[in-house]
DNA sequence: TCCCCAATGTTTGCGGTGCTCACATCGCCG
DNA sequence: CGGCGATGTGAGCACCGCAAACATTGGGGA
């Protein structure tokens, strides 16, 4: 049973360090996470989340790695099954909307080096790698090495969404936001026969 | 008469934090850059850098100015003058070669949002943004609306260079790299008339 | 020339943090 | 029902950022 309150254990006392983390993440932005504070808010002792995660490191390890299921399931519903070119820009507005609306949850799931010691986060990376990768593999099965193409369209979204975060581009309203998303976008595809082209070039 | 080794005055205590910072940088990464450990590396007192730099902020924001300026130190020396695509795409794999050479540089340079309050930050990200933008500008100059271009050229190239540093795609050769990253910017620079097109249509 | 003072570096100290280790408490299973 | 493993507690260490009071110096005005 838990939430037994008052109790000596705490029920789900995991659970509780994540939310706890992920609300701080999002008031005090990165730097404000820390194990302490965690376990403050969580209402235990300062030492307890180790019975939990090995260090701090794997408790924002664990964060991310929601951050990345929460983020694979945005684009999902952004569009289930994108095939044409606007519905991959729907679901480039969806990633980059995602960034805008969890700033440091976004930083933490890419700011630092993946742990390749961490197999829940580096699962999760997969696991998103992947869905971006099915993506843009399945709305242009023709090209031949669309690999190359789905790099490129999510370097782009990525490097779109890390620019805004930057405040180095216009992010005043959301639809600013979303019409330069799908512009570049749109750009990026047009020319996708072209990449999938000199990709096949360039790795002869 | 800087350099008085033995004295009470240090010489040059900035330069010394800021160089002692860059090296902690590439061997902790951007975690192990406290200010106690900058001040040990510089035979130092704890709070003497604080002379210099009014906290930890200030010091990363120091560091971060000063690799904005190598940057685009780096982009001029790959081609003085792009016009061609090829020229660009030169430009290009030589920013994310910049990235994977100084990945905690570079993380430290846009891992956090730019305090607003750092005039020395705020100036240097500008100078780069503006170099960024004008190189595409002087390469393009016919496109109407220029700076969604530029836009998407740069958050393709940033979004390629911070995949990369999280490992997420194939970095095992700078040949490999310099091929994707060539292949993605060709890819984007074949559309570039469609992105102005778009970009002028979506602005309307 | 000399001396004073502002700039620079030092010392001490506070509160916070990550992490370890010994200890306390509890639930479950034999 | 009794003990054992899982979970939470507390004390403690080293480090960190930062502030305030103190020490040292070198250069510029008398």
């Amino acid at each position: 049973m838990p939430q037994a309150s008052g109790s000596y254990h705490h029920g789900d006392l995991r659970a509780a360090c994540l939310s706890a983390a992920r609300d701080l993440l999002e008031e005090d932005g990165g730097a404000g996470l820390s194990l302490r504070a965690v376990a403050r808010r969580a209402g235990v002792s300062a030492t307890a989340p180790y019975r939990h995660f090995q260090d701090r490191e794997a408790l924002v390890s664990a964060v991310a790695a929601e951050g990345y299921r929460e983020l694979t399931g945005f684009l999902a519903a952004a569009h289930p099954a994108p095939a044409t070119p606007d519905d991959l820009a729907a679901v480039a507005v969806a990633y980059v909307r995602f960034a805008i609306e969890h700033p440091a949850l976004f930083r933490a799931m890419f700011a630092e080096p993946c742990d390749p010691d961490n197999e829940e986060r580096v699962l999760a990376t997969t696991v998103i790698t992947e869905y971006v990768i099915g993506i843009v593999r399945r709305a242009f099965p023709d090209s031949e090495p669309t690999d190359a193409l789905a790099t490129a369209v999510w370097a782009l979204v990525h490097g779109l969404a890390f620019l805004h975060l930057d405040g180095k581009l216009d992010a005043s309203t959301p639809e600013i936001v979303a019409d330069q998303v799908r512009a570049a976008v749109h750009a990026m595809l047009v020319a996708s026969p072209t990449a999938a082209q000199m990709a096949a070039r360039s790795s002869e």
